[in-house]
DNA sequence: AAATGTGGCAACCGCCTGCTA
DNA sequence: TTAGCAGGCGGTTGCCACATT
């Protein structure tokens, strides 16, 4: 009937292991090998149950554990892996040799899971977030094809929407050189003027800002009324703007620099589970028509972390090529 | 200098699956 | 056949060190 239990729980030690505990535990698995947890204890010496001589073997003892920070590489693995594997971190430690699941999960939530919402990125759906954002803002505006532009890069980059308010601004004052009726042909040439005289191309470290701050800066563009918004005309300022971005700096155009990061919405299911990467763009224009902005700006801290999936497809975001997560910070 | 807050991480808890007696 | 355990896994807790007030 069964096996009999591994141990019995009464009376063995918890909590910290001492090094004279590790000790003996390393000394028994160089000379027994790792396994039989049940009966390792015993043998060894320890007053611990089998299942926490295991854990401590596992994830701190173990000769191969590659100890200290994480390198970029591994972070970038690692938000690859989790962008197709969600939370299985045993599945994403077999990829990283010398990390353990438990670091590797700790790793996600005490430092890249913060990066990322900090990035204004959805840490479980690996999507823009847009929490604070009023999105009717965006879909009011007067402006067209600049604000299909706001969408899009300016979304994860403020200092370009700042450039693009700028520039209603100053049509706004009549300023005729910055005619926004020149902007499907001219709108990003005027952009990449700007942004060459404010050295914002030099500055990646500025590229990702708070939402909030966002969010105060779409609150200054004035005089906005409705107008469709053409997915169409929006990407392709998007495509001329990822050129220029691209050219000689580190952006990737049509997304994925942390490889194929790039999701539309229909693919991310409502409990925010990971369903697919490496999406093309095709879905937008379909996906644009059937969102729902219920902006959660009085829900719950997860309601709006977990918030904005349905806005992927009308977006792509990007991230840059060498972005180092230590220079956003 | 002391109190309080925050972040990082090791370890535990509880559930699930597969195995075994 | 099946009850129940071992091992594996993800989620969570709690301690400690450091930062801030």
């Amino acid at each position: 009937m069964g096996r009999t239990p591994c141990c019995d729980k009464n009376g063995l030690k918890k909590g910290p292991w001492t090094p004279e505990e590790d000790q003996k535990l390393i000394q028994y698995i160089q000379v027994h090998g790792p396994g039989n947890w049940r009966n390792l204890p015993k043998n060894a010496g320890l007053q611990r149950c089998g299942k926490s001589c295991r854990l401590r073997w596992t994830n701190y003892l173990r000769p191969d554990i590659r100890r200290g920070r994480f390198s970029f590489e591994e972070e970038e693995t690692i938000i690859q892996l989790h962008s197709v594997l969600g939370n299985k971190w045993s599945a994403i430690a077999e990829r990283l040799p010398g990390r353990t699941d438990n670091e590797i999960k700790n790793y996600w939530n005490t430092h890249i899971r913060k990066r990322l919402l900090r990035m204004g990125i959805d840490p479980v759906t690996h999507s823009p977030r847009l929490d604070f954002l009023d999105l009717s803002l965006l879909f009011n505006s007067t402006q067209l094809n600049l604000s299909g532009l706001l969408g899009l890069q300016a979304l994860v980059n403020p200092e370009i929407f700042k450039l693009a308010n700028s520039i209603l601004l100053s049509q706004t004052h009549e300023n005729q050189e910055l005619s926004l009726q020149n902007q499907n042909s001219q709108g990003p040439e005027l952009l990449l003027q700007k942004l060459q005289q404010n050295q914002l191309l030099h500055n990646q470290s500025s590229i990702f800002q708070h939402n909030d701050q966002l969010h105060n800066q779409i609150s200054k563009v004035p005089n906005y009324t409705p107008q469709n918004v053409s997915s169409s005309s929006s990407q392709s300022i998007q495509g001329n703007m990822g050129s220029y971005l691209m050219n000689g700096q580190a952006f990737h155009e049509n997304v994925i620099s942390l490889q194929n990061y790039s999701y539309s919405a229909s693919e991310v299911s409502e409990n925010s589970t990971i369903q697919s990467l490496n999406n093309n763009n095709n879905n937008n224009n379909q996906n644009s028509q059937n969102f729902s902005f219920d902006t959660p700006l009085s829900g719950t801290e997860e309601e709006k972390e977990s918030y904005c999936s349905n806005f992927n497809s009308f977006m792509k975001f990007e991230i840059p090529e060498s972005l180092d997560f230590d220079d956003l910070l």
